[in-house]
DNA sequence: AATTTGACTTATG
DNA sequence: CCATAAGCCAAAT
């Protein structure tokens, strides 16, 4: 069963929702955000994901978020250092190795 | 209240 | 690689 937030998920519990996620994405691993949106049961939710972490607490390792094609936050250069840190390799065209690097929870058989 | 924007995704051309 | 389109939703205009 899918929620959506309008009958499901308030605003703050899907925010606290997609927190909780991404505490969770261990170093040197990365997820997308349509990823997350599916594994708090809002699929198509992808958009929202990325406003909810615009206005995350720093103590959040966002900078394991990338879009599905592995790209990182526009504006945000130093992500790629960050995630290089942790070890996470990046293709010649700038784009995270998807297939290596993509974090499957252990939770995700929940849904 | 209507429209646009944006840390999105998948599909097409 | 870039453009368009359709689907998605909260925030900002």
């Amino acid at each position: 069963m899918r929620l959506r937030i309008d009958n499901e998920y308030t605003a703050s519990q899907f925010r606290d929702a997609v927190y909780a996620v991404v505490a969770e994405i261990p170093r040197g691993r990365v997820m997308s955000y349509g990823q997350i949106a599916d594994l708090i049961d809002s699929p198509g939710h992808a958009r929202l994901v990325g406003h909810v972490l615009s206005g995350a607490p720093p103590t959040l390792p966002c900078h394991r978020v990338v879009n599905a094609e592995g790209r990182t936050v526009p504006s945000w250069p130093q992500q790629r250092i960050m995630l290089e840190k942790e070890g996470v390799m990046f293709k010649q065209n700038g784009h995270v190795d998807m297939n290596r690097f993509r974090w499957l929870p252990p939770s995700a058989e929940n849904i």
